[in-house]
DNA sequence: TAATGTATAATTGTATACAATTATACATTA
DNA sequence: TAATGTATAATTGTATACAATTATACATTA
């Protein structure tokens, strides 16, 4: 998100922590303790401290005074909560951007989606899924809201790394850039209740999906 | 928030730094001096390095890798924003407590009610303004969403402290309370639909009202 | 045995030292 | 004069020292 992030050893910490948390590779109130980590990331205690009060202002860990720092995790009601505040605040979101986006957002969303049917039929799915998040990442941004893309680009991270695991069936990819498609038609046609409208479906779709599969994982 | 703000200096040196940002006593890129800032609050580097890590996540304050930690603040269009986000998930909100309230948290929203009818006619407002806040926090933990209970108790701060000055007026205050008292009833009827409308409108209100105040401050 | 007390180790909280980077003032040059 | 170079100061980045707090192991007591 923020360059700082990428080079100093604190954001390299803060990324490396938040990265693991999300994909599980922690168990709740799992303790971090700041020499640990720091050996095991070769680095002193001081970016590590920094990179837990971050991660304790996100949610991820909790901190308990003199005592230490513990995994909070995010649980499967929680990526569920956010899918649902998610399809509210996607809705906005393409609501805003039809009346903001300008013509060079319009064609580089209209790349993606050629992109996104050329790819579909091939085997290689970190393609669709990257350029599914460019395609979200540019709606946030033509929103011309930094709020609320701030809040977008923050809940999009979270869903994406904390369910990393469920690949998308080729019927879904296609039905999702089917959807893609739709929305950018009615921000096209500055038909704002309608792209909100079908954003908001989307996201509500994308989560049944994961539901799907959920049970089919379960059903194994 | 978390109690480890309360009793560590780097939570109060946070806190101290969030109400300044958030009452316009910073100017706009102003730059923020681990060393001076230290000095006037009497601590050293450390804590004022964390709690600006800090506060760049909350997109308070921009770092800039060796330069510094420059102010970001938050504008009025910044505020405009954060009330249409909040309209919608004050509505979510309300939906899912009607699902989810206990029978301990209704009788505290009426006792709230109550007390606020109470004390609309003195001349006291801070006490309105403290049940206000009061209610919206209980209808945030009825929620059952964590999540969205962290969302809303943060954009709520936002706007109470960036917009701290906008006293409001007797009509208004009695028109806000007998919002939350339709609220209340929605949710106790069990109706989701009409509860989720309501709060939705109900933020809103608030916002119009907040804009009609510019308006007249700015006629002066 | 179970409960309590106590010394020691482990850990966090904070300040500070040193290195690395950037800003500033001033000199030099065309 | 305007542009560039350079020494110095200011500032941030990181590691570490020391103090304060908490956890642990073990002894003591009823």
């Amino acid at each position: 998100m923020t360059e700082y992030h990428e080079y100093s050893l604190s954001g390299r910490v803060f990324h490396k922590l938040q990265d693991d948390i999300l994909k599980g590779n922690y168990k709740e109130q799992d303790e971090l303790k700041e020499l640990t980590i720091g050996e095991e990331l070769g680095v002193s205690r001081t970016p590590v401290r920094e990179a837990l009060r971050q991660l304790e202002l996100e949610g991820l860990v909790k901190i308990i005074p003199n005592r230490g720092a513990f995994v909070t995790g995010i649980s499967d009601k929680d990526v569920a909560d956010i899918y649902y505040i998610r399809s509210l605040l996607e809705g906005l979101c393409a609501r805003w951007a039809t009346e903001h986006i300008t013509t060079e957002q319009i064609e580089e969303l209209e790349s993606i989606v050629l992109l996104s049917e050329f790819h579909s039929n091939k085997a290689d799915s970190t393609q669709v899924v990257d350029l599914d998040g460019k395609f979200h990442e540019i709606l946030y941004q033509a929103s011309n809201s930094r709020i609320l893309e701030h809040q977008l680009s923050d809940f999009h991270k979270y869903v994406k790394l904390a369910r990393a695991t469920s690949v998308k069936t080729k019927e879904r990819t296609n039905k999702s850039i089917a959807e893609h498609k739709a929305i950018l038609k009615a921000i096209k046609d500055k038909d704002a209740d309608l792209a909100e409208q079908l954003a908001n479906e989307h996201i509500l779709n994308v989560m049944k999906n994961l539901h799907k599969m959920g049970e089919i994982l379960e059903d194994k």
